[in-house]
DNA sequence: CCATACTATGCGGATAGGCGAATAGATCTG
DNA sequence: CAGATCTATTCGCCTATCCGCATAGTATGG
């Protein structure tokens, strides 16, 4: 995607989606890192810089992560001068995230120890 | 894990996880043939067989998903005879794949586009 | 108790997806 | 335009995790 890019977004709201693309939905939430970053940037908007220097890792790979939160609409990107700011636009974002982690937080002992899924 | 075993796991409740705890409670729903058993669930108690012929995979893969689910806090199992039925105990899991379902629809065009997640 | 039916675990192979490093591309400022 | 700065893509490597098949373990019911 070039020139003045599509910052936001615009697709066209379907009425139901498929099993294969809800859970496509939820692997964006599953790497701890992107995780992170959204919950940064879920406490206000966030610069690529900030981003970077919270998740400590190399800026090619924050690049990566964000454009795949912004793929799957959690994050919707402005530009500001020569820099992108990062925010999120939908409120059902937070309700999503704060539902998750109380569940987590009720199963947080089986949670850790399910060797199914690999300790980070 | 032998004996009468822990069927239903019960978990002392935390305040709230690390971020790692509640990727890993996401990764549990990134994989499209658990998030389709999950679903098929939610919508009604059902024993292993159900969820085999459900899902077309292998019994053991089927017995590793469930595990997977009972130990994220999704499902719960209760031994009835010599078998053994899988449902849904929470009301907030029901929310959280409608939230999730309803913000995928939203943004299925650019999810399903997304390069860096896999196509399943 | 023992046989049977149900459920879980181990193994190897294949693929997805994360990382850093290097590089390419795009946009603003002057 | 041109240089500087910010952002995105490519590459090779490595781990996680999915699968089927084979096998082991457990609980029930006689």
């Amino acid at each position: 995607m070039t020139e003045s890019a599509v910052l936001t977004s615009t697709a066209p709201a379907d009425a139901c989606s498929h099993t294969g693309t809800v859970a496509r939905f939820f692997r964006a939430l599953a790497d701890p890192t992107r995780l992170r970053l959204l919950e940064f940037i879920l406490r206000g908007e966030r610069t690529s810089a900030d981003c970077i220097e919270h998740a400590g890792i190399s800026q090619p790979r924050v690049s990566v992560h964000l454009s795949c939160l912004i793929d799957c609409g959690y994050v919707t990107a402005r530009r500001d001068g020569k820099k992108l700011h990062y925010s999120v636009g939908d409120p059902r974002v937070t309700e999503l995230v704060v539902l998750a982690r109380a569940l987590a937080a009720d199963n947080a002992a089986a949670l850790d120890c399910c060797p199914r899924i690999g300790q980070d």
